[in-house]
DNA sequence: CTATGGCACGGATT
DNA sequence: AATCCGTGCCATAG
């Protein structure tokens, strides 16, 4: 039924539950808005401002320590560090600059989409580029791009392929920009160009992302700036103005939050919403754990109002006192929202440990509900506070939270492994045994659908290279 | 006869 | 209650 586990300083109430299972279930883009959101509409809510640490310029905590550099002296490796870091450079990487698209969204349907885009281009073309046109846009996935080729495109109309592109060039550059690209790639570099028109945009800003959108979509910032010969920073500094700037997928400026099942290729590039580290990049120092708060400084009391509060009478003190308590409410909510997500988290990366140092082969197959127990939550509280979350590993890489409770990542890590190495290739039977010998017990059925997952073709159609 | 992919069932997850 | 994932069974290809 209800979770009686939680240590609560207060009497729990229906709405304190529902609230915090909301706020616990949001990532730090969602909670940032409903902050925003919460801070506009309530006069008691303060948000008090942000006190840098002198050394990291962090901003610090509402007690006013801060969270790097009081990092406890007593090192036990074991013991990882885990707080809430505010951010206030906190930038949502699926939201449109408000100058690129000052209008109000749109609904969110592909199809709609199709006649929106129509209704902005068809002046500017010809019959037949009409046709293609509307060829092109409904074939368009969720994410606003193609999925047909132009190739297909231009044999189906008996038309050139650069009539085809020309038809595309115009798409791209109707609202949403970059719509019916090929990919992220093609989406952002449209983009690029439509803002350098009226705005400044850094010097290699192209070149990283024709050359490295992989890297890029990694964070693997030193890479590229070893790649292409400037300083990392200088790499940073474009990557954030991408990200402010940018969109990789097209469409969905107008989807809103969307919760997207982020496939490796798919997934470009996003704020985590918490940051784990080793102490100094050192795989066998002690963890940190930054859990992202999308807003500078501290929420709490408007302290004058409550002053004002006391002072007031009759009616107007009723609607000032029912803002008080949502205000509080908030708060609280707030603050256990980030205790639960604390908690679960101290647990988490020292279970997973090796997988943080040593790679995807360590990732232990743990479930959502083992861990629930060891926290002694209920399962559902996990499953909120693990959905739609997205963290930076140590090495860098952005990954769903609910990769740590990935069943079979170590698994097909193993396999991809073996099947690397392997002299001739090996029948998914053969791979079965292998997998065994390793301590996975998994049906050859399975062994089938890892392959498959990864992309690897069965064996008769592999050669050994 | 062997290797593999498709479909469906049951348990876990959301 | 709906969805995802590992697995067993079976059909099909080689």
């Amino acid at each position: 039924m209800f979770q009686l586990h939680y240590q609560v300083q207060k009497p729990l109430t229906t709405a304190h539950l529902a609230q915090t299972m909301t706020l616990l279930s949001l990532s730090a883009f969602e909670l940032k808005q409903q902050i925003e959101s919460e801070l506009a509409s309530n006069p008691a809510l303060e948000l008090i401002e942000e006190r840098r640490c002198p050394h990291c310029k962090r901003i610090l905590s509402a007690h006013g320590n801060c969270p790097v550099c009081s990092l406890p002296k007593t090192m036990d490796v074991t013991e990882p560090v885990v707080y809430v870091s505010p951010r206030d450079d906190f930038v949502p990487s699926r939201e449109y600059s408000d100058d690129m698209y000052p209008d109000e969204p749109l609904s969110a349907a592909t199809d709609n989409l199709t006649t929106y885009v129509i209704k902005q281009i068809a002046p500017e073309l010809d019959h037949k580029q009409q046709l293609i046109a509307v060829h092109l846009l409904s074939n368009l996935d969720e994410d606003g791009f193609l999925s047909v080729t132009l190739f297909e495109v231009a044999r189906y109309f008996h038309v050139s392929l650069r009539d085809v592109e020309e038809v595309q060039q115009i798409i791209q550059l109707a609202d949403p920009i970059g719509v019916g690209s090929a990919n992220p790639r093609e989406a952002l570099l449209v983009q690029l160009k439509v803002i350098a028109e009226n705005k400044a945009i850094p010097e290699y800003s192209e070149e990283i992302i024709d050359q490295f959108m992989d890297l890029l979509s990694k964070r693997q910032y030193g890479e590229i700036a070893k790649r292409i010969g400037i300083g990392q920073q200088r790499v940073e500094k474009i990557a954030n103005f991408i990200g402010e700037n940018l969109n990789p997928f097209p469409a969905r400026a107008h989807w809103g939050n969307v919760r997207n099942p982020s496939t490796p290729e798919t997934s470009v590039y996003h704020q985590p919403d918490v940051i784990i580290k080793f102490l100094n990049d050192d795989p066998s120092a002690q963890l940190i754990v930054e859990i992202i708060m999308p807003i500078g400084g501290t929420l709490s009391i408007n302290a004058m109002y409550k002053k004002a509060l006391k002072e007031s009478e009759g009616e107007s003190k009723d609607a000032m006192q029912s803002d008080m308590d949502r205000a509080s409410l908030f708060v609280k909510c707030l603050q256990q929202r980030n205790h639960t997500m604390q908690r679960l988290l101290e647990k988490l990366v020292v279970i997973q440990r090796s997988y943080l140092s040593k790679g995807e082969k360590y990732l232990k197959p743990i479930t959502r509900a083992s861990l629930a127990i060891e926290l002694g939550v209920h399962e559902s509280t996990i499953s909120r506070a693990v959905s739609g979350k997205i963290v930076e590993l140590p090495n860098r890489k952005i990954v769903p939270m609910a990769a740590f409770f990935d069943r079979s990542l170590s698994a097909r890590s193993i396999l991809r492994e073996i099947i690397s190495t392997e002299k001739r290739p090996l029948s998914d039977t053969e791979i079965r045994k292998k997998l065994e010998e390793r301590g996975i017990k998994v049906a050859r059925r399975t062994v089938a659908k890892y392959r498959s997952m990864e992309g690897i073709l069965p064996a008769h159609l592999r050669h050994a290279t």
